[in-house]
DNA sequence: CGAAACTTCTACATGCCGTAGAAGAAGTTC
DNA sequence: GAACTTCTTCTACGGCATGTAGAAGTTTCG
């Protein structure tokens, strides 16, 4: 499984936020200043750029070596990794079907209502 | 949240599979004749007994500690973890609605008629 | 070319987990 | 109740992931 640190977490954030790819001082600007942490984080880029390749090594970054500063983008996007992520927790049971049934009832009526829109068809 | 080790899961596993309470050294049978694991784990028992210190203080298991060889037991279902740990995966996203639709393509069909059923009425 | 920016390598601390011995507590047997 | 057995608790150590970053090597720019 791919179980995110804190400091990973905040970086996967940041570029699934990130309309574009981003560099490393880009990032480490970006933590600095975050809005989600609550002290200013001011890390040393090389700290940023051992993340990154991390991440890079778990498949859930990559980046353009040409560009030279390298730019890192998420490969997925958060919603994707996220849903993934769910499905891996669900198949970890053997009786799917009784996961299913507690998970519904733990899923806001908004949400209960996008679930049966989305399952209409078929 | 709580991430499982691989023995912290496997005696999960075995809690989670067993209609009584358990005590160490059952568990250490278990877990040495886990149809399971691969290679027969000839496992201490304190190796057990610290393991399953720590799945107690995660709130995972209780035990009674009045009878003597103290008994563990699973303080919820697979079920319901498994269920309450989707969950938590799904609250990570801002975009939930985003991240049910992509979990949805994700799941068999025959989980899609479960989810059917259970949405059905409202 | 020389300075500035960038990347890679290497490293160390911490925390979680697998694993278990040593020591202490409690129940069991004559 | 003294010795023996059985359990539990304490303590510990090695490994791996992660946070953090300096040192050294590479590329770019003026």
């Amino acid at each position: 499984m791919a179980t995110l640190g804190d400091l990973e977490r905040t970086v996967m954030d940041l570029l699934w936020a990130a309309p574009e790819a981003l560099t490393a001082n880009e990032l480490r600007d970006a933590i600095a200043e975050a809005p989600s942490g609550e002290v200013g984080r001011e890390l040393a880029v090389t700290t940023v750029l051992t993340v990154l390749s991390r991440l890079e090594k778990k498949g859930l970054v990559e980046r353009e070596r040409d560009s030279r500063p390298h730019r890192y983008r998420s490969v997925t996007s958060r919603e994707d990794h996220t849903a993934e992520l769910m499905h891996e927790v669900l198949v970890t049971a053997p009786d799917r079907e009784a996961v299913l049934a507690r998970f519904i009832g733990s899923v806001s009526e908004a949400e209960a209502e996008t679930l049966r829109k989305l399952l209409g068809g078929s």
